[in-house]
DNA sequence: TTGCGTGCAAAGGTTTTGCATGGCA
DNA sequence: TGCCATGCAAAACCTTTGCACGCAA
């Protein structure tokens, strides 16, 4: 079809080294400006926004525009992970990022599938909730606080 | 612990009367100051991004900042269909919402919540994908266009 | 040399905030 | 009457676009 045909530059070196040293963390680019600000390396908004679009079409990259906080997180896919089954748990609360390798899912997956016709994309799912530590933190209060 | 102490308006009902009106339907904000517009009734963008952080913050209504197309999506809250386990699919490619209301959701929740110690939000999470009908077309795609 | 990559500035869009006014309780 | 609700304008915010220049191939 279209060759991209990328070029090699400093700047898509660069942003591309930066998220695969973050290794599944997910960044905003907001925090990707900032980082190269203190790193004192001069790469323009733009520069980041665009290979940061390019890295998602090729799927190097996922886009979640969930968060509510502030922008799109990014994350890379390290390729080797990319066969799991790998779905994301979010915390409401502390806005942990947890990451769920695990085969109840691949039936979630197949169930949904196979029985509503639907194609689930772990890829760009996540799971709102509660994680452990803000549950417990939670019940405490409940217990010091209630109504 | 607090006390909101809404007080009834016009702008108040009408919003909420609005969103009850779609059912369980998603609008953005955007959409919802289109329809006053429309209906000539004069009701500020800032009192209904107002109501709709209330509604919210109420748990009447949800809201998704996920699309990626533009800005928030907002959809009702039944309160008689709250207590069923109910997450919602979303189409990447049409952005068609699909409710699911299945078991085998209920066994996913309680195996994140035994196996991870993470409790699911299913008011919350929407699972990203493609509906049967634009699965299909992409099928369709694909064999006529083959890379 | 060619054409993509870059980055500044500016525009685009959504959401929030300041402040004076209006309306519910 | 007191206080919240309202809405205009303007700001803040994230993201995209226009355009001239730079640089990889």
């Amino acid at each position: 079809m279209n060759r991209p045909a990328n070029y090699n530059t400093k700047q898509s070196e660069a942003i591309l080294d930066y998220i695969v040293s973050l290794d599944s963390a997910h960044v905003t680019a907001a925090q990707i400006v900032e980082h190269f600000a203190r790193e004192r390396v001069a790469i323009g908004r733009t520069t980041i926004y665009r290979h940061l679009d390019k890295l998602t079409a090729k799927g190097k990259v996922r886009k979640y525009t969930s968060d509510g906080a502030s922008g799109a997180c990014y994350q890379y896919m390290d390729g080797a992970k990319e066969c799991h089954v790998h779905l994301h748990l979010k915390c409401e609360d502390c806005g942990e990022l947890l990451h769920l390798d695990c085969q109840a899912l691949g039936h979630l997956e197949q169930h949904v599938l196979d029985e509503h016709s639907f194609q689930v994309n772990t890829a760009k799912t996540v799971l709102y909730g509660k994680c452990n530590h803000c549950l417990n933190k939670l019940k405490r209060m409940e217990v010091t606080n209630s109504p």
